[in-house]
DNA sequence: CTATGTATACTTGTATACTAGCATTCAAAT
DNA sequence: ATTTGAATGCTAGTATACAAGTATACATAG
């Protein structure tokens, strides 16, 4: 029987690795469950007590535990214990700082480039955050990341990217904190409105400031929640 | 026998951890290794090779591979083997950029400060800088981190120092092919010299500027190196 | 009552054995 | 001659067992 040859298999995405392995699996679930605070910071969780909670042993845990540590979401104390990180209100505010510049720089470089199909893109993304439902916080914490990873890609800033999905985790910790009150999801997509008005009229200056007030609103209510949940920050 | 009391054991640092893990040893050792290109790009590492070369038994060694993987400097495919990243040039283009808004960013702040002390402190450094031999590129390559983690640290941004310890490992890959050829030290030292001097007029749009040029430089020889060592990059 | 030693039950670190997927070789079938 | 498929030897992933450091409780000596 003769090989027949396909030379139109541009639509077939094949993606390898899709079934990751269960030490990645454990990585991603345990990151949200800090993340969203299900596991509570200060809290001791073993990797036995992981591993059986889990029905695998300890060495997949371990695995995640050590990418949980580089994130420094979690701290693992030889022969002692490992602990989810309190959060420390410094370093929030460090890596906001960072993301401040980096996505001011994104976003000023993007405003220079005109790119019709961006905007569009965007818009849809802003549209459909203003119809998520009052409450519906997961829903449109997919679509703010979406947002902002689209920016940053499309300036073909994908370091920048990685780094920022880091800092988001740290200051998405305090957002889920807050999720107790109301989060001004109106607020967020208007701000998101204006960077893209910025963008769309080219005006590099106007859309770094209006990005720069966006990513300070994102953490207006650290001082409070500081205040208000102690036990769940570092004493400084 | 009674309990005496110190209150004075402010001299006195304990540092607990001195002695890593075999598994943090081997993730620093083969860090480096990879960095000066003794373990060169493309080439296949399995987990039972490095094992067996260092003595020790396979966990040690995952655990490094894993944090590896994670800064990119090996890929880790499943069932098939290990390899050593080849260089991107766009990475490494796209994290010198990034690294570029870091820098600028922190030497602006610093130069707004006026701290005496720190500028002693980086002089001497630049000094020390000028006084290694031609050749001893491991030397400089030491100072030259210490000039930048004390920049960034003085500006108290621990989380952007970070960041830029991962993106400098990019980037010195590129650096270690370099020291074939001559690496220009005293280029790069009077460039940090320059950088202190617009710091200590506080003149915080020059001292951006220099450390933007500083930046640049620090990559001249990509585009000769991905044509002299193609083997050692990625095709794109 | 206080300080100290000790047993014990944790913890993470390391070693070893086994599982399962992939690539290559090579023989067999067409 | 070409294709197929099984065998083999590699790889990383996972499970289990053991080693070694730490914290706690508690008995014991002073």
């Amino acid at each position: 029987m003769e090989m027949e040859t396909f030379d139109n298999l541009s639509g077939v995405s094949f993606r390898p690795q899709e079934s990751l392995s269960i030490g990645a699996q454990l990585h991603r679930i345990l990151r949200a469950a800090i993340i969203r605070g299900d596991l509570v910071p200060g809290q001791a969780i073993s990797e036995i007590e992981i591993s059986k909670k889990f029905s695998v042993s300890r060495q997949p845990v371990r695995e995640a535990f050590i990418k949980l540590g580089e994130e420094r979401l979690i701290e693992v104390l030889p022969q002692r214990g490992t602990y989810v990180r309190k959060i420390s209100v410094k370093e929030v505010l460090d890596a906001r700082h960072l993301r401040e510049i980096i996505e001011v720089s994104i976003v000023r470089e993007v405003a220079e480039k005109h790119d019709a199909e961006l905007i569009r893109t965007l818009r849809e993304l802003v549209a459909a955050q203003k119809q998520v439902p009052q409450g519906d916080n997961q829903s449109f914490l997919l679509l703010d990341e979406e947002f902002h990873r689209t920016l940053a890609l499309s300036a073909g800033r994908e370091y920048a990217w990685r780094v920022t999905e880091g800092i988001k985790a740290q200051m998405n910790r305090v957002r889920f904190l807050t999720f107790g009150s109301a989060t001004p999801m109106q607020q967020l997509a208007d701000e998101h409105a204006g960077v893209i008005d910025a963008i769309e009229a080219g005006d590099a200056d106007l859309a770094g400031k209006r990005m720069e007030q966006h990513m300070r609103t994102l953490i207006t209510t650290l001082p409070l929640m500081a205040e208000r949940y102690p036990e769940h920050f570092v004493a400084e």
